[in-house]
DNA sequence: ATGGGATGCGCAAGGTGATTGCATGGCCGC
DNA sequence: GCGGCCATGCAATCACCTTGCGCATCCCAT
């Protein structure tokens, strides 16, 4: 069961990762020991599934970013988890998502630059599975704010 | 300069962010002072942005995500900057991205239910600025595989 | 060819942060 | 009113992170 205090050492999480235990209990209004003990909890029951490193491609040379956007062949029952199989395999897919509604899946694709990126598109992309429509967009930037998330 | 051992480190890292800088560096090849400098180099140089904790929002009882995506209206020059900035204080808004091409903007948006989406959509997102068209994608799973990243 | 400087390494030690044991207090049920 | 359970803070211990030192390698200049 999560309380005020959970949230708040969540919002201070989200808020600012690096963070010590030490401070981030501070923040919080606990001690180091009660706030490990609750991010303990929180991990065990899911609410934190994970720790993610956050990796700035274009400095690892991937200087474009592209969301792909699929509908698929609804005929057949084995779409889906073909192309995902598929999609899974594409190591410059660095993203996958599934929806309710027009859509079906999207893919976050990276490549080192536009030539890269239709090699990519050709080989890649456009031999996966049971594509019925496909729709890219360029990713010009991702802003994330957790700080007002709803917590 | 990314050598073969930076590669090492970062697909280790992505596909398993839990390691303790020890079992990073064994799986490395490499000791754990070296893999510790090496992460201070690549944080410092912005390869690395964050460790951030990834939250499962169902278990705090949001079960609805949606991602929106907006065209804006061009003949503004400051509908942009405007929208996101009334965007970021949304803050059921979890997600913003911006794009090159037909879509301008994607949100992701959760919600408690489908009633708490209604009342989000009609009181906050339809009231945000410049809004040209929208379009609305519910989120069933968010697939990340980061093992296969090209490192 | 040689020497010097720069860089990165491993080892080990010191420091910091995480984790745990213990005692205590509060709350709830009987 | 009492006992049990749970969560807490404190302090100690443990584990991990960080840093100093010496060494090796590579590159460049003479």
């Amino acid at each position: 069961m999560i309380d005020e205090a959970d949230r708040r050492i969540l919002r201070h999480l989200l808020a600012d990762p690096a963070l010590t235990t030490a401070e981030l209990a501070e923040r919080a209004g606990v001690t180091a020991a009660t706030c490990w003990r609750r991010i303990e909890k929180l991990t065990d029951a899911g609410v934190i599934r994970s720790r993610q490193a956050v990796i700035d491609w274009r400095r690892l040379g991937y200087e474009v970013e592209v969301s792909l956007r699929f509908t698929l062949d609804k005929t057949n029952p084995r779409a889906f988890d073909e192309f995902l199989a598929a999609a899974r395999e594409v190591p410059e897919v660095i993203g996958i998502e599934t929806f309710l509604g027009r859509v079906d899946v999207r893919l976050n694709v990276i490549a080192r630059d536009m030539v890269h990126y239709q090699q990519i598109y050709r080989e890649r992309i456009l031999t996966l599975p049971h594509i019925a429509d496909i729709e890219a967009l360029m990713l010009i930037s991702t802003i994330k704010d957790s700080a007002g998330v709803p917590l």
